[in-house]
DNA sequence: GTAGAGTGGATGCAATTGCATCTACTCCGC
DNA sequence: GCGGAGTAGATGCAATTGCATCCACTCTAC
């Protein structure tokens, strides 16, 4: 069942302003002193792999959760494996693929990082909406990743 | 009048599917053939230009619209003056400050690339909302934005 | 007015980025 | 099982980034 798509104006005005909200919102999360440790993009991938229930994670599907490109993300997971955060593996099924996963030290510093986020994420958008706003924020924005993820 | 804050569980997690949201869809809007010309953040810097009545931008306004660092964009401003899509020209109020504005080419190709990328956004996001989903969404982001500008 | 703190933007430099390319491995058709 | 197309990730290199700093100008207090 079809029905009819959104007006194009109003499409561009919502992902226009979507897009701004998360400019405003990174620009402040960034400046907190947590992530003098560790740049907001590193954090985001020590994150990305504590969703993965094994452990290991494909790097090329760790990569399709990022905006860096592929050379870059193979460069960042040197660097975060010569600080001792990740380490990395040949894929069993694939030997060409390579899986990484968190040291018990990038845990670690994921969680102390992840927390410090998290309370400035509350002290900054927890004045601004109300529950049931977030949950619709949370709704909206769930199934346009969904949508996206499909194909 | 003060109401309870929400949950942080419930802040964090829309704030991380916002993030989210964001990434997968840039990942698909940048691939845009449009883009080919002009990189996305350089077209950023033209739209927020063609926001302003006066059409003359003060760079640390401009700046504050951004994710980019002051000296990235003070050289991102250099490129595009060089390839005479921007004009520089020093503030009359502050002679310390520079304002910037479109030439008619950097106009043209901001509305030449924009029109195209209005119509990837639509089919990128058309499909996955109704109207009045974009416009609760626009309505929750436009919010934050203005929040956040408050201080 | 003048000194000192503050602000706006530019620049040197090392680190990071993306593009193009490379190598190694897999998958498919025969 | 073999050869060619395709995929995963690494690497050379030029372009871009951010940090620290600098210079010029403004604003404030005296």
């Amino acid at each position: 069942m079809l029905t009819d798509p959104p007006p194009v104006r109003l499409t561009s005005e919502a992902w226009e302003s979507l897009f701004r909200a998360q400019v405003t919102v990174m620009r402040r999360l960034r400046q907190d002193p947590a992530f003098r440790q560790l740049a907001i993009g590193e954090y985001d991938v020590l994150f990305n792999l504590t969703r993965c229930p094994t452990g290991w994670t494909r790097l090329n599907e760790l990569n399709g959760h990022l905006l860096i490109s592929q050379p870059s993300l193979s460069r960042m997971i040197d660097r975060l494996e010569a600080k001792g955060l990740v380490a990395r593996r040949a894929a069993e099924a694939d030997q060409r693929g390579v899986e990484v996963a968190l040291t018990d030290e990038g845990r670690a510093l994921q969680h102390s990082i992840g927390s410090a986020h998290v309370q400035r994420i509350q002290e900054v958008l927890g004045p601004v909406l109300s529950s049931e706003e977030l949950e619709q924020l949370r709704f909206l924005t769930g199934k346009i990743t969904q949508a996206m993820e499909q194909h």
